[in-house]
DNA sequence: TCTTGACCTTCCTGTTACTGGAAAGTCTAG
DNA sequence: CTAGACTTTCCAGTAACAGGAAGGTCAAGA
């Protein structure tokens, strides 16, 4: 399978997969004569398993964990659950620090008058006091 | 004013001071004999103003933007409103993104047993039907 | 006077996860 | 035989810095 099959299946970009294999995460198994990268269907699982793990937000170096234990017969679920908990954990710290965001914001947006006028309760509480 | 002074003042590291001037987002009013970069009350100010839009999570463009927006004494609070607003919509759009993201990975990780065997809902979710 | 240490300067590289593009080779259809 | 749609490699750029090298400057202490 050339590589726009394979991509196009996987859903990702050219270009991705091409990257995908530069970096070692998932390689096709060959190439075709012509130096075609040729993929096969357990390179088209994996590079549907990465896509959806990057859909959750898993980072590449996540993703290459989550692989091994993907092909791993042997795992346990222990360790793909705690490494699910670990990057949940980091979702819902980034969840916390956008919501006090949010709030603070949405406060300054509501209480500035939004008119002509250069009186901004935004701006004063970006300068220094 | 010595850039680590003010880097000091500002709350920033002089990487990024000199970042800021680098790209002419801050730039200090001249240079001393010897070289050094020579800050004043003014530039400080901005640099704080720049990192308190920072740690609102602008981008440096709209860091930009606000920054022109603080200089002018004859702007409308409108304009910064309007910025402030666009950036918060951004904000709420991830927001329910990470939410979504956190809810079903919530799930899969309190359907995971997380035992040693090697059954788990996470894999099944990420690997292809 | 000399030296040590703490500054400062510029310049280059690396980070994340790709994306865009150039130059060149390959294959298929008309 | 040629046009186009592929493919390849390699190089540059993205955001917002951080790390580090090589070298200049300055004040304090032996």
């Amino acid at each position: 399978m050339k590589i726009s099959d394979a991509a196009r299946r996987a859903g990702l970009p050219v270009k991705t997969v091409r990257y995908y294999a530069d970096i070692d995460l998932v390689r096709p198994p060959g190439r075709t004569d012509n130096n075609y990268r040729d993929y096969d269907s357990a390179a088209l699982a994996k590079l549907v398993f990465v896509r959806r793990a990057r859909d959750f937000g898993f980072s590449i170096p996540e993703c290459r964990d989550l692989l091994a234990l993907y092909e791993d017969r042997d795992r346990s679920s222990a360790d793909v659950r705690a490494l699910a908990a670990s990057h949940l954990a980091e979702i819902e710290a980034k969840q916390r620090q956008l919501a006090a965001l949010r709030d603070e914001l949405a406060h300054l947006v509501s209480a500035c008058q939004g008119n002509d006028r250069p009186d901004c309760p935004i701006i004063d509480r970006l300068e220094a006091e």
